[in-house]
DNA sequence: GCGACAG
DNA sequence: ATCTTGTCGC
């Protein structure tokens, strides 16, 4: 029987090889030629947002083929030269040996030199539609009555390796399992994207789960996201779960006032609360948003019965092993 | 130098 | 998140 090349089995395999970031970085930097330059911020435009430029240069800081890869050729938005691996110095000499001159520390006629028009097929791009889609489907409602059990995952990294661990305590505080896992990072940070980094660790870590889950922390956002959907969300979504996502800092809105000891505050973006600022202790509040399938009642009620400290027990408990883990293969 | 954007 | 000396406060 005839079998049709589906565009599915296509696109699967050519989806693997978009969204492998750091590949995707090292061929659009040879596609700058000798003579012209281009910038951090130029290259994450090509793959699809500038919010990338930071993880574009720490990839072509880890550049291994300086020779094929020209990253010599990347500079600053303002024209300044950046660093290199093997020292400013180098990058003049190999820009001033394709006749690219600088004054100043800065790059001459950098605006003529300046190359931009990457081919391309932006990549992050459809991982932003992706997100836009899933943003629909939130539900901020509790699908639970009574709460058995909660979760947390959190992720450490040592290289080109990620230490995920899930931890599963029950009502009272107690803990009923642990799970670790190694895996190789196959996705830089960039801000708004966490869930493309660190979504196969989690999905990975709840499977191992035994017990039946009510709530799952996760480290990171929920609806607390440009739009709508950090990696909480995102996991509850995928992994039909409800979440509730728990940050250390503040990604996008304005907290509107310090939360007082033991209490919460709105963060609203555009008008709208996405999420509470919490204060258990003197410390800096933690932020916290449903991810799915759980109110911001609910959600605030059980952050605030599992901060003893700073951190609620799952997440800091999860921390703590990630780390254990992570050091104990370093 | 500051602001600066989860992990 | 990780890299890290000394420093600060409970």
């Amino acid at each position: 029987m005839k079998v049709m090349q589906t565009a599915t089995s296509i696109n699967i395999q050519t989806f693997v090889r978009l969204m492998d970031i750091v590949k995707t970085v090292y061929d659009l930097t040879a596609q700058i030629h000798a003579g012209r330059i281009s910038t951090y911020g130029a290259l994450a435009l090509a793959l699809g947002d500038i919010r990338a430029s930071r993880a574009v240069g720490r990839i072509l800081n880890l550049n291994p083929t300086p020779i094929i890869v020209p990253c010599h050729r990347v500079v600053y938005s303002d024209g300044k030269i950046g660093g290199y691996k093997d020292g400013v110095e180098k990058k003049i000499a190999l820009l001033s040996k394709e006749n690219v001159r600088i004054k100043d520390e800065k790059i001459v006629d950098f605006e003529k030199l300046l190359f931009k028009e990457f081919k391309t097929i932006f990549p992050l791009k459809r991982l932003r539609r992706e997100q836009k889609m899933l943003a629909d489907q939130v539900i901020l409602e509790d699908s639970f009555k009574k709460i058995e059990s909660v979760g947390g995952v959190d992720v450490a990294y040592s290289n080109n390796m990620a230490f995920g661990a899930y931890v599963i305590f029950d009502h009272d505080g107690k803990i009923l399992e642990e799970h670790v896992i190694k895996t190789k990072v196959k996705f830089p940070y960039i801000p708004t994207y966490l869930t493309y980094r660190e979504y196969p660790i989690i999905e990975k870590l709840i499977r191992k789960g035994k017990s039946s889950l009510t709530v799952l922390m996760v480290d990171g956002n929920g609806i607390l996201h440009p739009f709508r959907m950090g990696i909480a969300t995102h996991v509850g979504l995928k992994l039909k779960l409800s979440t509730i996502g728990v940050a250390k800092n503040l990604l996008c809105g304005e907290l509107k006032k310090m939360p007082s000891i033991g209490n919460f505050s709105p963060v609203t973006l555009k008008k709208e609360v996405i999420g509470y600022g919490y204060r258990s202790t003197k410390y800096k509040p933690i932020y916290i948003s449903p991810g799915d399938k759980i109110s911001f009642e609910t959600a605030a009620k059980i952050i605030k019965h599992f901060c003893k400290a700073r951190i609620p027990e799952p997440l800091r408990r999860a921390h703590h092993l990630a780390a254990m883990i992570r050091k104990e293969n370093s």
